[in-house]
DNA sequence: AGCAGACCGGAACGATCCGTTCCAGTGGTA
DNA sequence: TACCACTGGAACGGATCGTTCCGGTCTGCT
């Protein structure tokens, strides 16, 4: 039998569907407020809070889950973009997309509220490459200016998750808005960027359990 | 207790300092995160928590002085962009020093921790105009996109915000590089921005005491 | 039908945190 | 010397929140 089977009847049903309504209230949840306390994850969810220590050992666990899904998310998106033919829209379609499912929120928001496990770090990596191909794509379209460098993705998905209204929909138009003047200024043939671009692990800092 | 400097007079000249050191603590661990305790303002100070109670008679007042300084500076920086004959870099220029101040964050990301008063009302107020004004002269420049709007800088400022290293020298450096992108983007002629603009008053969500 | 147990909701508990108050000490001032 | 404005930091009380626990419900098997 299927996990996430939630056509199933009865209590079996019921369980299988509060193990998705969780996963999803929690990344509401904590979507809006990392340090959101738990019994408000099980309000949104309409279940009590047992339903969640059931599945989870604690809070740092589901911080932690989500957070990897998330990290997941990133990664499938990478190598779908890695299928694009053309270097350039495959960047830019990634970071549309990187954008209206709020993954970078999802990985970078919540860390630091939980200790890593070894296999994040090793997704980690993982997305970091996947980035620097995509990176390495689009410069050769020559669409890309020359001084961008792939840490520079995870600095404007940072500038696009700080924006933030009330509306989650309306939030999503606005960001695809600044996404497209980050884009512009990324083709743009103008001056060089002031000041060193970012160094590799210069934002690692906040993964460090606080 | 500090008494190192001996230039100043007693006690009085001890007083006197601490007014400075209490804010300039203030704005350095709130900024850094808004809902630091009071305790540590007063340990980055170097003085007692008894030398804060003295001077604001809540947190809540502390916080409001400290929020109602950077829209002061704001509204400062804007009128002296206002003196600037060139439209285009007026704006820019008034952006480079509002980031480089760190003053969106001081007003934006501590706004809905205490109720604002009447005057910061007013004073919010008229910030805006004078955003305003300044967008009305850099379209007349005709070098900025003409899909842009006053709401936008808000925004802009906002992304710039998010951008945060441990190091706050770093920090203002590359914030000044996603400025420089932002600003690219916003004197292309490319295709219009997506989504309609942001609306006046989009963002004030935040200011309702949480 | 009857029962065992999987699963649930939510109250209760205990730890932690933090804003505020309070008091004794210190040193400038008269 | 005596006074007192000002200070540092301990102590208090309230709020918050993660976690545990228990009584109830319903399913699926015998």
């Amino acid at each position: 039998m299927r996990e996430t089977d939630t056509a199933l009847p009865g209590r079996r049903g019921q369980a299988a569907r509060n193990n998705l309504v969780i996963l999803d209230a929690a990344r509401h949840v904590f979507l809006g407020d990392p340090k959101a306390p738990i019994s408000q994850v099980a309000e949104r969810a309409g279940v009590g809070i047992s339903a969640l220590y059931r599945r989870y050992p604690s809070k740092e666990a589901l911080l932690c889950k989500i957070c990897h899904d998330g990290l997941l998310m990133y990664i499938g998106e990478a190598e779908v973009a890695a299928e694009e033919p053309d270097g350039w829209s495959a960047l830019t379609g990634f970071l549309a997309r990187v954008v209206e499912l709020d993954v970078h929120s999802l990985t970078v928001h919540l860390a630091g509220t939980f200790t890593p496990t070894p296999e994040m770090g090793r997704d980690a990596r993982r997305a970091g490459e996947l980035t620097k191909h995509l990176v390495e794509r689009a410069h050769e379209t020559g669409r890309l200016r020359a001084d961008a460098v792939a840490e520079d993705i995870g600095m404007i998905l940072e500038c696009c998750a700080a924006i933030r209204v009330d509306d989650p929909d309306r939030t999503s138009e606005l960001r695809h808005r600044y996404l497209a003047l980050l884009i512009e200024g990324l083709s743009a043939k103008g001056p060089d960027l002031p000041g060193p671009p970012p160094r590799p692990g210069e934002m690692n800092g906040r993964w460090r359990p606080s």
